[in-house]
DNA sequence: CGGGATCCGTTGGGATACTG
DNA sequence: CAGTATCCCAACGGATCCCG
């Protein structure tokens, strides 16, 4: 009996959800441009400078959703509208920055590790 | 000046850019179960599940790509070949594996959040 | 200003069949 | 056993137009 992987299957697929939503081409660059503060949809947009209205609009709401970020609606004319982290999007940061900091460090590695297998791959 | 946000902008890219690579569908799953010490193919594919094995070559091709395991192949008959973790992608777990713990912690709350937000939803 | 709706190309990923 | 090749569908994501 005694497989060799008792729960971690279990354990890895609730981090692979959670990477599936965080982990698109959008969700952390808008997390960390939330960081530095409440900010409206506009400053979000220009923030991160390429991003469409509609990825901006669908990953926020997304990010609503998983109760990452809230959203306030001023009604005034023309309407304002603020995104601001939650507690839960401020402690998922958290861990974010541990792979965020292994990633600005290491990213040099990996391209290198491209670069060679890439070169082996042309050669052969 | 002094604008609000000086080098997070790239930071974060660099930060994404990786999450793209292994925040995919299988990657984690991968690493984790290889994260027991050398496999080889269909024990990974078995050890996963549900994971097609187009998308598991897929897979790991590229995490081989980028230096995140190594691919062993002994020439008999029938072939092996052998999957096993390299230095960096045993760092990469680290930092990963901090996410991992998050994420198995806080499944529920996110769950929690995205049932009264798409409860609201629905009443609306 | 902050979206919603629509169209459309690109990519991810599963099923199946074939190969060394 | 460990792939490769092909087909095909669904989801992602950009561009554009429209609205309160």
């Amino acid at each position: 009996m005694k497989p060799r992987h008792p729960h971690i299957t279990k354990d890895c697929q609730a981090v692979s959800d959670i990477l599936q939503r965080i982990g698109d081409k959008w969700s952390l660059l808008v997390v960390q441009n939330l960081g530095e503060g409440p900010q409206r949809f506009n400053e979000i947009k220009h923030g991160i400078g390429n991003i469409s209205q509609k990825m901006l609009t669908t990953t926020l709401r997304s990010l609503e959703r998983d109760g990452f970020v809230t959203r306030t609606v001023f009604p005034t004319i023309p309407p304002r509208v603020d995104y601001e982290l939650t507690d839960l999007g401020r402690e998922l940061s958290i861990p974010v920055k541990g792979l965020a900091e292994w990633a600005i460090a290491n990213t040099g590695r990996i391209n290198e590790a491209r670069a060679r297998f890439d070169g082996i791959k042309a050669v052969a």
